[in-house]
DNA sequence: TCTGGGGTCCTAGGACCC
DNA sequence: TCTGGGGTCCTAGGACCC
Protein backbone atom coordinates (compact mmCIF):
# COMPACT_ATOMS: atom_id res chain seq x y z
CA UNK A 1 0.00 0.00 0.00
CA UNK A 2 1.13 3.23 -1.07
CA UNK A 3 2.25 5.48 2.26
CA UNK A 4 1.64 9.23 2.97
CA UNK A 5 4.95 10.95 4.97
CA UNK A 6 4.38 14.73 5.86
CA UNK A 7 7.27 16.49 6.42
CA UNK A 8 7.19 19.52 9.33
CA UNK A 9 10.19 21.96 9.38
CA UNK A 10 9.96 25.21 10.96
CA UNK A 11 11.19 27.95 9.27
CA UNK A 12 14.19 29.99 10.84
CA UNK A 13 13.22 28.29 13.78
CA UNK A 14 15.52 29.70 16.83
CA UNK A 15 15.76 33.04 14.83
CA UNK A 16 12.11 32.90 15.30
CA UNK A 17 11.08 32.10 18.63
CA UNK A 18 13.69 34.95 19.77
CA UNK A 19 11.75 37.85 17.72
CA UNK A 20 8.96 36.33 20.11
CA UNK A 21 10.70 37.69 22.82
CA UNK A 22 12.52 40.89 20.75
CA UNK A 23 9.61 41.89 18.59
CA UNK A 24 11.69 44.96 18.46
CA UNK A 25 14.11 43.25 16.25
CA UNK A 26 11.51 42.50 14.15
CA UNK A 27 12.47 43.10 10.19
CA UNK A 28 16.28 43.77 10.91
CA UNK A 29 18.57 41.38 10.07
CA UNK A 30 19.13 38.58 13.19
CA UNK A 31 21.61 35.91 13.22
CA UNK A 32 21.11 33.26 15.97
CA UNK A 33 24.70 31.13 16.64
CA UNK A 34 27.66 30.53 19.18
CA UNK A 35 28.05 33.07 22.18
CA UNK A 36 26.10 35.58 20.12
CA UNK A 37 29.80 37.66 20.14
CA UNK A 38 30.98 37.58 16.46
CA UNK A 39 34.06 38.46 17.05
CA UNK A 40 34.70 35.05 18.92
CA UNK A 41 34.98 31.80 17.77
CA UNK A 42 31.13 30.13 16.65
CA UNK A 43 28.76 29.72 13.86
CA UNK A 44 25.54 30.50 12.66
CA UNK A 45 22.83 28.14 13.96
CA UNK A 46 20.09 30.14 12.21
CA UNK A 47 19.65 33.72 10.14
CA UNK A 48 16.31 35.25 9.36
CA UNK A 49 15.60 35.92 5.97
CA UNK A 50 16.53 39.55 6.58
CA UNK A 51 20.21 38.44 6.91
CA UNK A 52 20.28 35.26 4.38
CA UNK A 53 19.75 38.37 1.78
CA UNK A 54 23.31 39.06 2.84
CA UNK A 55 24.49 35.20 2.36
CA UNK A 56 24.45 34.50 5.49
CA UNK A 57 23.26 30.60 5.94
CA UNK A 58 23.78 28.38 9.15
CA UNK A 59 27.00 26.64 9.55
CA UNK A 60 29.05 29.85 8.74
CA UNK A 61 31.33 31.31 10.84
CA UNK A 62 30.51 34.00 13.20
CA UNK A 63 33.09 36.50 11.70
CA UNK A 64 32.19 35.62 7.96
CA UNK A 65 28.67 36.81 8.83
CA UNK A 66 29.32 40.00 10.16
CA UNK A 67 31.67 41.09 7.52
CA UNK A 68 28.72 40.34 5.14
CA UNK A 69 25.97 42.59 7.25
CA UNK A 70 28.00 44.56 9.97
CA UNK A 71 24.49 46.01 11.00
CA UNK A 72 22.93 42.31 11.37
CA UNK A 73 22.16 41.65 15.19
CA UNK A 74 23.78 39.21 16.93
CA UNK A 75 21.87 36.52 19.60
CA UNK A 76 23.45 33.69 21.40
CA UNK A 77 21.60 30.14 21.48
CA UNK A 78 19.17 29.75 24.01
CA UNK A 79 18.37 25.91 23.92
CA UNK A 80 16.13 26.42 26.76
CA UNK A 81 13.70 28.97 24.63
CA UNK A 82 14.30 26.38 21.86
CA UNK A 83 13.02 23.30 23.55
CA UNK A 84 10.21 24.75 25.37
CA UNK A 85 8.63 26.05 21.89
CA UNK A 86 9.58 22.74 20.10
CA UNK A 87 7.67 20.73 22.75
CA UNK A 88 4.38 23.16 22.06
CA UNK A 89 5.22 22.57 18.28
CA UNK A 90 5.30 18.83 18.50
CA UNK A 91 2.22 18.57 20.47
CA UNK A 92 0.05 19.79 17.60
CA UNK A 93 2.35 17.18 15.25
CA UNK A 94 1.75 14.18 18.01
CA UNK A 95 -2.15 14.26 17.88
CA UNK A 96 -1.84 14.23 14.06
CA UNK A 97 -0.32 11.04 13.85
CA UNK A 98 1.50 8.57 16.69
CA UNK A 99 3.56 7.28 13.96
CA UNK A 100 6.00 10.58 14.70
CA UNK A 101 9.66 11.22 14.39
CA UNK A 102 11.20 14.38 15.44
CA UNK A 103 14.56 15.61 13.84
CA UNK A 104 16.38 17.86 16.15
CA UNK A 105 14.00 21.08 17.56
CA UNK A 106 12.45 22.28 14.71
CA UNK A 107 11.57 19.41 11.88
CA UNK A 108 9.65 15.97 12.29
CA UNK A 109 8.19 13.37 9.85
CA UNK A 110 4.72 11.80 10.15
CA UNK A 111 3.63 8.44 8.56
CA UNK A 112 -0.46 9.59 7.53
CA UNK A 113 -0.99 6.51 5.70
CA UNK A 114 -3.96 5.64 7.55
CA UNK A 115 -5.96 9.14 6.51
CA UNK A 116 -4.26 9.51 3.02
CA UNK A 117 -7.52 11.13 1.49
CA UNK A 118 -6.99 14.44 3.50
CA UNK A 119 -3.15 14.94 3.74
CA UNK A 120 -2.99 18.38 1.97
CA UNK A 121 -6.33 19.99 3.97
CA UNK A 122 -4.61 18.44 7.55
CA UNK A 123 -0.88 20.34 6.43
CA UNK A 124 -2.66 23.48 6.04
CA UNK A 125 -4.34 22.99 9.34
CA UNK A 126 -1.89 21.85 11.40
CA UNK A 127 -0.05 25.24 9.92
CA UNK A 128 -2.86 27.48 11.20
CA UNK A 129 -3.07 25.84 14.66
CA UNK A 130 0.79 26.07 14.95
CA UNK A 131 0.92 29.44 14.26
CA UNK A 132 -2.37 30.72 16.43
CA UNK A 133 -1.03 28.53 19.55
CA UNK A 134 2.87 29.71 19.25
CA UNK A 135 3.33 32.33 16.37
CA UNK A 136 5.54 30.49 14.83
CA UNK A 137 5.88 29.54 11.22
CA UNK A 138 6.04 26.26 9.73
CA UNK A 139 6.84 24.47 5.94
CA UNK A 140 4.76 21.45 5.48
CA UNK A 141 5.95 18.76 2.64
CA UNK A 142 4.09 15.69 1.78
CA UNK A 143 5.25 13.36 -0.49
CA UNK A 144 4.86 9.20 -0.86
CA UNK A 145 8.46 8.83 1.46
CA UNK A 146 10.32 10.22 3.73
CA UNK A 147 12.55 11.95 1.09
CA UNK A 148 10.35 13.70 -1.07
CA UNK A 149 8.46 14.84 1.46
CA UNK A 150 11.50 16.54 3.24
CA UNK A 151 12.73 18.11 -0.17
CA UNK A 152 8.46 19.27 -1.10
CA UNK A 153 8.51 20.78 2.64
CA UNK A 154 11.53 23.00 1.36
CA UNK A 155 10.27 23.66 -2.15
CA UNK A 156 8.29 26.79 -1.33
CA UNK A 157 9.72 27.76 1.96
CA UNK A 158 9.07 29.93 4.12
CA UNK A 159 5.33 29.08 4.78
CA UNK A 160 4.83 26.58 2.44
CA UNK A 161 2.94 23.60 1.62
CA UNK A 162 3.86 21.54 -1.04
CA UNK A 163 2.62 17.69 -2.30
CA UNK A 164 4.99 15.58 -3.99
CA UNK A 165 4.14 12.50 -6.29
CA UNK A 166 6.18 9.95 -7.64
CA UNK A 167 4.84 11.66 -11.11
CA UNK A 168 6.50 14.73 -10.13
CA UNK A 169 9.70 13.58 -9.82
CA UNK A 170 11.10 14.58 -13.44
CA UNK A 171 9.26 17.62 -13.79
CA UNK A 172 10.14 19.44 -10.26
CA UNK A 173 13.10 17.09 -8.62
CA UNK A 174 15.59 16.76 -11.35
CA UNK A 175 16.19 19.74 -11.96
CA UNK A 176 17.43 20.63 -8.09
CA UNK A 177 21.08 20.17 -7.25
CA UNK A 178 22.11 17.21 -6.34
CA UNK A 179 23.14 18.44 -2.99
CA UNK A 180 19.46 18.88 -2.26
CA UNK A 181 18.86 15.21 -1.52
CA UNK A 182 19.25 14.40 2.20
CA UNK A 183 22.62 12.72 2.49
CA UNK A 184 24.33 14.45 -0.35
CA UNK A 185 27.03 16.67 1.31
CA UNK A 186 29.89 18.96 -0.13
CA UNK A 187 32.12 15.36 0.02
CA UNK A 188 29.36 13.41 -2.08
CA UNK A 189 28.79 16.45 -4.28
CA UNK A 190 32.62 17.02 -5.28
CA UNK A 191 32.91 13.49 -6.14
CA UNK A 192 29.51 13.19 -8.23
CA UNK A 193 30.71 16.15 -10.29
CA UNK A 194 33.85 14.25 -10.98
CA UNK A 195 31.12 12.25 -13.37
CA UNK A 196 29.53 15.46 -14.11
CA UNK A 197 26.85 15.33 -12.32
CA UNK A 198 25.18 18.45 -11.07
CA UNK A 199 21.70 17.64 -10.62
CA UNK A 200 19.28 15.23 -9.32
CA UNK A 201 18.29 14.42 -12.76
CA UNK A 202 21.51 13.60 -13.82
CA UNK A 203 22.29 11.41 -11.43
CA UNK A 204 19.08 9.94 -12.14
CA UNK A 205 20.50 9.00 -15.68
CA UNK A 206 23.93 8.19 -14.63
CA UNK A 207 24.14 4.05 -15.19
CA UNK A 208 24.09 2.44 -11.36
CA UNK A 209 27.50 0.74 -12.69
CA UNK A 210 29.40 3.91 -13.41
CA UNK A 211 28.48 5.07 -9.50
CA UNK A 212 29.59 1.82 -8.21
CA UNK A 213 32.77 2.85 -9.61
CA UNK A 214 33.06 5.76 -7.53
CA UNK A 215 31.23 4.86 -4.43
CA UNK A 216 30.57 1.67 -2.38
CA UNK A 217 28.11 -0.63 -3.38
CA UNK A 218 25.69 0.27 -0.95
CA UNK A 219 26.15 4.04 -1.20
CA UNK A 220 25.68 3.78 -5.13
CA UNK A 221 22.46 2.18 -4.43
CA UNK A 222 21.19 4.57 -2.07
CA UNK A 223 22.33 7.44 -4.40
CA UNK A 224 20.58 5.97 -7.28
CA UNK A 225 17.37 4.90 -5.55
CA UNK A 226 17.18 8.63 -4.36
CA UNK A 227 17.70 10.16 -7.38
CA UNK A 228 14.39 8.75 -8.66
CA UNK A 229 12.19 9.41 -6.08
CA UNK A 230 12.58 5.98 -3.90
CA UNK A 231 13.03 5.81 -0.33
CA UNK A 232 11.67 3.17 2.23
CA UNK A 233 13.08 4.33 5.15
CA UNK A 234 10.07 3.87 7.71
CA UNK A 235 8.93 6.62 9.92
CA UNK A 236 11.08 5.79 12.87
CA UNK A 237 8.96 6.25 16.33
CA UNK A 238 11.61 5.74 19.06
CA UNK A 239 14.71 5.03 18.92
CA UNK A 240 17.73 4.33 21.19
CA UNK A 241 20.44 6.42 22.02
CA UNK A 242 23.66 5.01 21.30
CA UNK A 243 26.17 7.62 22.76
CA UNK A 244 26.47 10.77 24.86
CA UNK A 245 29.11 13.26 24.56
CA UNK A 246 30.85 16.71 25.38
CA UNK A 247 32.72 18.89 22.98
CA UNK A 248 34.22 22.06 23.29
CA UNK A 249 36.39 24.39 20.84
CA UNK A 250 38.58 26.75 23.06
CA UNK A 251 38.76 30.14 22.07
CA UNK A 252 42.41 29.98 21.94
CA UNK A 253 44.06 26.74 20.89
CA UNK A 254 45.58 24.73 23.83
CA UNK A 255 48.72 23.71 24.27
CA UNK A 256 49.21 22.36 28.02
CA UNK A 257 48.66 19.08 28.66
CA UNK A 258 47.35 19.51 32.39
CA UNK A 259 44.95 21.73 30.56
CA UNK A 260 43.87 19.23 28.80
CA UNK A 261 43.56 16.83 31.21
CA UNK A 262 41.91 18.96 33.45
CA UNK A 263 39.17 20.31 30.85
CA UNK A 264 38.73 16.36 29.97
CA UNK A 265 37.65 15.35 33.02
CA UNK A 266 35.72 18.00 33.80
CA UNK A 267 33.61 16.79 30.41
CA UNK A 268 33.70 13.32 31.98
CA UNK A 269 31.71 14.52 35.05
CA UNK A 270 29.55 16.09 32.78
CA UNK A 271 29.08 12.93 30.41
CA UNK A 272 28.76 10.76 33.53
CA UNK A 273 26.06 12.97 35.51
CA UNK A 274 23.84 12.64 32.04
CA UNK A 275 24.62 8.64 32.00
CA UNK A 276 23.64 8.56 35.81
CA UNK A 277 20.40 10.27 35.14
CA UNK A 278 19.22 7.52 32.58
CA UNK A 279 20.61 4.64 34.52
CA UNK A 280 22.72 4.02 31.70
CA UNK A 281 25.85 2.46 31.36
CA UNK A 282 29.00 3.02 28.69
CA UNK A 283 31.44 0.62 27.66
CA UNK A 284 33.87 2.89 25.15
CA UNK A 285 35.25 5.86 26.59
CA UNK A 286 36.32 8.23 23.33
CA UNK A 287 38.41 11.28 23.25
CA UNK A 288 38.65 13.70 20.55
CA UNK A 289 41.05 16.31 19.67
CA UNK A 290 40.94 18.80 16.52
CA UNK A 291 44.34 20.86 15.93
CA UNK A 292 44.41 24.22 13.84
CA UNK A 293 44.65 22.40 10.59
CA UNK A 294 40.71 20.87 11.34
CA UNK A 295 42.59 17.69 11.23
CA UNK A 296 40.97 15.28 13.92
CA UNK A 297 42.29 12.22 15.79
CA UNK A 298 39.78 10.01 18.33
CA UNK A 299 41.17 7.32 20.51
CA UNK A 300 39.04 4.90 22.24
CA UNK A 301 38.93 2.62 25.27
CA UNK A 302 37.19 -0.32 25.68
CA UNK A 303 36.35 -1.24 29.61
CA UNK A 304 35.35 -4.65 28.51
CA UNK A 305 31.95 -4.88 30.47
CA UNK A 306 29.69 -1.43 30.48
CA UNK A 307 30.41 0.56 34.06
CA UNK A 308 28.72 3.29 35.54
CA UNK A 309 31.68 3.82 37.37
CA UNK A 310 33.24 7.29 37.24
CA UNK A 311 36.89 6.29 38.57
CA UNK A 312 36.92 3.36 35.64
CA UNK A 313 35.77 6.00 32.74
CA UNK A 314 38.07 8.80 34.00
CA UNK A 315 41.47 6.41 33.68
CA UNK A 316 40.17 5.37 30.30
CA UNK A 317 40.17 8.89 29.47
CA UNK A 318 43.88 9.09 31.05
CA UNK A 319 44.87 6.37 28.77
CA UNK A 320 43.04 8.25 25.58
CA UNK A 321 45.03 11.93 26.39
CA UNK A 322 48.13 9.65 26.88
CA UNK A 323 48.07 7.47 23.67
CA UNK A 324 48.22 10.85 21.56
CA UNK A 325 51.18 12.73 21.28
CA UNK A 326 50.58 16.21 22.71
CA UNK A 327 53.10 18.14 20.74
CA UNK A 328 50.43 20.18 19.06
CA UNK A 329 48.41 23.23 20.20
CA UNK A 330 44.69 21.82 20.51
CA UNK A 331 41.45 23.48 18.93
CA UNK A 332 39.11 21.20 19.54
CA UNK A 333 38.74 18.52 23.18
CA UNK A 334 35.77 15.94 23.08
CA UNK A 335 34.69 12.93 25.61
CA UNK A 336 32.96 10.43 24.43
CA UNK A 337 30.79 7.83 25.94
CA UNK A 338 29.24 4.80 23.76
CA UNK A 339 28.40 1.33 24.21
CA UNK A 340 25.31 2.13 26.35
CA UNK A 341 23.30 -0.27 28.34
CA UNK A 342 20.79 -0.14 31.28
CA UNK A 343 22.54 0.19 34.30
CA UNK A 344 22.06 -3.25 36.47
CA UNK A 345 20.99 -2.44 39.68
CA UNK A 346 24.00 -4.02 41.51
CA UNK A 347 25.98 -2.20 39.62
CA UNK A 348 24.92 1.14 40.27
CA UNK A 349 26.18 1.68 44.14
CA UNK A 350 29.53 2.23 42.95
C1' DT B 1 42.72 34.23 13.69
C1' DC B 2 37.05 31.24 8.88
C1' DT B 3 34.86 26.55 10.37
C1' DG B 4 29.95 24.91 17.16
C1' DG B 5 28.07 21.10 19.46
C1' DG B 6 24.89 17.55 19.57
C1' DG B 7 24.54 13.31 17.32
C1' DT B 8 24.05 9.02 13.54
C1' DC B 9 25.68 5.70 10.21
C1' DC B 10 29.18 3.47 7.24
C1' DT B 11 33.67 1.37 6.10
C1' DA B 12 37.70 -1.18 6.73
C1' DG B 13 41.42 -3.78 8.80
C1' DG B 14 42.95 -6.73 12.45
C1' DA B 15 42.00 -9.83 16.33
C1' DC B 16 39.82 -13.71 17.68
C1' DC B 17 36.77 -17.71 17.53
C1' DC B 18 34.60 -21.87 15.66
C1' DT C 1 54.17 -25.50 -0.08
C1' DC C 2 49.60 -24.48 0.89
C1' DT C 3 46.74 -22.38 3.82
C1' DG C 4 38.52 -22.21 4.13
C1' DG C 5 34.99 -19.33 5.47
C1' DG C 6 31.99 -16.97 8.38
C1' DG C 7 30.87 -14.16 12.37
C1' DT C 8 31.68 -10.70 15.90
C1' DC C 9 34.21 -7.29 18.37
C1' DC C 10 37.35 -3.42 18.58
C1' DT C 11 39.34 0.72 16.84
C1' DA C 12 39.98 4.84 13.74
C1' DG C 13 38.30 7.73 10.60
C1' DG C 14 35.02 9.82 7.21
C1' DA C 15 30.69 11.74 5.87
C1' DC C 16 26.59 13.67 6.98
C1' DC C 17 22.60 16.03 9.44
C1' DC C 18 20.28 19.71 12.37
Amino acid sequence: MARVIMHVDMDAFFASVELQRHPELVGQPLVVGGKGDPSQRGVVSTATYEARVFGIHSGMPLRTAVRLCPDAVFLPVDFTAYRAASARVFEHLQQVSEAFQPVGLDEAYMDLSHRQADAVALGAQLKRDIHADTGLVASVGIGPNRLLAKIASDLEKPDGLTHLTADDVPGRVWPLPVRTLHGVGPRTAERLATLAIETIGDLANMPLARLQAVFSARHAHTLHAAAHGLDDRPVQTERVRKSIGRERTFQQDCRSSGRLAYEARVMLDDVHGRLQQRALAARTVTVKLRYRDFTTHTRSRSLGAATQQIDALAEAVEQCLFAHHLHRAVRLLGVQLSGLEVAMPDRQGG
